[in-house]
DNA sequence: TGAATGTCAATGCATATGCATGTATATATT
DNA sequence: AATATATACATGCATATGCATTGACATTCA
């Protein structure tokens, strides 16, 4: 197999720190501010976006990332919290529906100040737009 | 506070996503190959860079951008593997000097060919070398 | 000197995660 | 239809992590 190059090596190494730190001064601001962390806004975020139909957790995995049994967890949690509702599925007698509620709704908009500040202090404010269209552009050619 | 420019959150986003990809790649890669984490790799690197002298832990936590709890637990298994010895400190009785063994310098010479193809596969085949250059740069900017 | 404060590292306890498996339902095969 | 296989989701158990605190030593300063 191929061997890295030392330029490699140094994207890799970069790639990783910058996304800690990045990652982790979003992360620790969101939870300075008691709010959740981030995986359950970007649940919160797709579920508004699909409004009252809902997402079955399975999409979610796909489109989050997350194991399976992460997913299944993250949702214990934000049920309990009244942040959606798991109903069941009329057509699927395996699956849910996962509907947000008021009170997530609510917490993604307490979240969402916070949440973009931080990413403008980790990110926004160390780039000017032409590196961060250069970014986007090469970052995601590492995505698929 | 300023609000982050959609490209900005672009940004924000492409990078959480290529490194979760990318890093996920290295790290099952390395579990598939019954290897240790990343993180015990980089402390082992660190380790044999300096030789016989070892390291502190603190010096480890600055490094390695872990928390101090994480590098001792981290340290307990290693050493438990015999992967490192934990000496003590003659000019500070608080803290140990950290020694790899031999046989944490054969654990890193297994990992990292793993490693390296596993970069390489998440990375080095993923961007050109220009691209490469630009990415070591822009992310060097998010790091400071 | 010795009392107060700071630093290095470990740890108890609560919570989260990974892995393997279980349960229920759906789909495919004969 | 009966059986085998696949998919959706949950969960028991072991391990790892986060947070707060402790214990041991170092440093500062009255």
């Amino acid at each position: 197999m191929k061997k890295p190059t030392d330029l490699t090596v140094d994207t890799w190494i970069s790639l990783i720190k910058a996304q800690k730190i990045a990652f982790s001064t979003v992360e620790s601001s969101l939870k300075r501010h008691d709010l959740p962390p981030l995986n359950w806004y970007d649940i919160l975020l797709e579920l508004k976006r699909v409004g009252a139909d809902g997402l079955r957790p399975f999409q979610l995995e796909k489109e989050l990332l997350l194991p399976q049994y992460g997913i299944s967890r993250i949702l214990d949690r934000m049920e309990e919290k009244g942040y959606l509702a798991r109903k069941a599925c009329e057509n699927d007698g395996r699956g849910h529906r996962l509907i947000i509620t008021d009170k997530g709704l609510e917490i993604l908009a307490k979240m969402w100040p916070v949440y973009s500040d931080a990413i403008e202090t980790a990110v926004g404010s160390k780039l000017n737009p032409k590196q961060a269209k250069v970014a986007v552009e090469i970052l995601s050619q590492l995505i698929d």
